[in-house]
DNA sequence: AATCCTATTGTAATCGTTTTCAACATCTTT
DNA sequence: AAAGATGTTGAAAACGATTACAATAGGATT
């Protein structure tokens, strides 16, 4: 039904290999035909099947983009800086959304291989035996965004998580905080096991034990953040601050702590990992760290695009150094003072 | 690269067509046959290219979905929905970003002509002179989702805008609210003329004037509503009680709010459209109108899939009724009560 | 035993591009 | 003027699947 190239090329009295040439702006086509090339394009309303293209090419201008969440906030950024780079370089998006579920990532990987996307920029659900395999096998490039593929050879986008976290964690100890809970993902990714690394070293490094009962893990929703923390605060020997490892997990904690009236950050205070943009509008405002989640996704799909280019430099990994934004939610501890010294 | 029919075909001893017939659950294979090809299939790990497919059956298995912001958790919230349902009947989905923007959204139409896309769930940047026109002359479907498009015949899936907003200003005034203000989206999309009617219906129900200069409308972006809030406010003659039309703008107007150190609802009373997941960590809760936002989704695609099928039957259109929900943002207004009688 | 069906399989055309190769024309160089 | 170089164009072969059609074999019916 639509028009395509033939038809472009009996109007202009041409070939079809004119008309292509044309549009690929090639050497060796006389003005006279160009001209003529065009203006029959423009009358038919033209335009090329990119399907067709793809099929020649043996590689679609599409790039697939595999998160865990839709609907969390971070990767929403995430995905609006894929797409805007995306865009301006002519490429369609695919979006996977993979629920943390990796039969269905493994599904989408599937997918892309499918429909010969160019590349892919992916948050995978966990650190080893990826299903990315496949893709690398058949020579997609591929992009781990915010959370490492470590038995894979794949460029990498990723911020500090153990500096940052460890970062977190010295300010509530500074602040004279010695019984201090944690609320992370699990660590079958990244970002879990790195940021709970960060809590661990920064007890350590200031001499103070690590208390399993203390260190809660599980996925990063907002009804796990809410019921691991009300485990912590229910504890006998409740403790006095709280690191929370993601912006759900924070939500959830958020819940948590309010319901069982507690204040922030007199009762518990709390620091948590990224940032969310409502966040000033709750009191006290949260010390955090703020992760430049839209770079992530920029930096991702320039290093993937530069890939698809020109696959033979090494992989890169590039790590971007998250803020720590010092704000109300962790005053000054008094009563641990008198447990040290 | 990858492993192709002919490879299978020839791996099992039989032609490209039988393959093809086995792996489409066609009839006419006898068993062996079968049994060799699914064999074949397995040990080379053959998947069909979808790109050969779509170009074979002139219509790719994709759906395009068009949103005009990612970032807003509304639209977070129907991607999800339509990802799930597509995920379910093995179709990707292009995900585009409008940003509001006509001049994005016709690109973005003519990207998913070119991809040949089996069908395109859109929630319009504006009402009148839609690019999707473009889509509908190719035949192929068209879905609008949360806004409509007046001037085409599509399938049409949306919330009672005008009912809802009614209700809710009708709350306000029922409460012995008389002034009242509105931070709308503009009228340009259906959100922001029918929210806006509603809230004029509602005035008019209750013999109230409509003052022009209490109705402030512009994109529905935080920094708007923030903006527009900050000008209601900042009036010698404020109003008691706020209605918002979207919930960026409902965000942007807390802020605005919050910072003139103004008491909800005591220095002034609100309403919103839509809600906010975390909005019951703030305090007041927000008397709003909870928008089915999956709901809407998913039953757009849905419609889109039933359409694709079997193109025959007349556009419908499902209109779905938001439900209102009371909670501490608009308590009783006294003064009022001595301006009318 | 001749005829007709039906079940199974293969051949080849098709989808809409791009690109290689060859053909021809024109221009330069000797 | 012949030879070679260069510029412009078209014919045809890919890309990898599906499918209309033909071909063959075997079984049933007369």
């Amino acid at each position: 039904m639509p028009v395509k190239i033939q038809d472009v090329a009996r109007r202009a009295g041409v070939s079809s290999a004119t008309v292509s040439r044309v549009l690929a702006n090639k050497p060796h086509v006389s003005e006279e035909v160009r001209r003529r090339v065009l203006a029959a394009v423009e009358e038919l309303g033209y335009q090329p099947s990119r399907v067709a293209r793809s099929l020649r090419a043996q590689r679609s201008k599409i790039i697939g983009l595999i998160i865990s969440d839709i609907q969390n906030p971070f990767f929403t950024s995430l995905v609006r800086a894929v797409e805007d780079v995306a865009y301006k370089h002519q490429y369609a998006v695919f979006l996977c959304n993979s629920d943390e579920d990796i039969e269905k990532e493994t599904l989408y990987i599937d997918l892309m291989r499918a429909e010969r996307v160019a590349g892919v920029v992916i948050s995978p659900t966990r650190e080893t035996d990826n299903p990315c395999q496949k893709l690398i096998e058949v020579n997609v490039p591929v992009v781990a965004v915010d959370r490492r593929i470590l038995d894979l050879e794949v460029d990498t986008v990723v911020v500090d998580n153990v500096g940052a976290a460890f970062n977190l964690v010295r300010h509530l100890i500074n602040d004279g905080h010695r019984h201090i809970g944690a609320v992370i993902g699990s660590s079958i990714a990244t970002t879990g096991r790195e940021r709970r690394e960060g809590y661990v070293r920064a007890l350590e490094a200031h001499g103070l034990p690590i208390l399993p009962h203390l260190i809660r893990t599980g996925l990063p929703k907002e009804a796990v953040g809410y019921q691991l923390t009300g485990e912590l605060l229910d504890l006998p020997d409740r403790p006095t601050a709280l690191f929370t490892g993601n912006n759900l997990l924070t939500v959830g904690a958020l819940r948590a702590i309010h319901e069982r009236g507690l204040r922030i950050p007199d009762d518990i205070a709390l620091v948590a990992f990224d940032e969310l943009d409502w966040m000033s509008l709750i009191k006290p405002n949260l010390t955090v760290v703020a992760q430049p989640t839209y770079e992530l996704g920029k930096t991702a799909t320039n290093l993937l695009l530069n890939r698809i280019e020109n696959s033979a430099h090494p992989p890169q990994e590039v790590v971007l150094n998250p803020p720590l934004i010092i704000r109300q939610s962790c005053a000054h501890h008094e009563s641990s003072s008198d447990e040290r010294r």
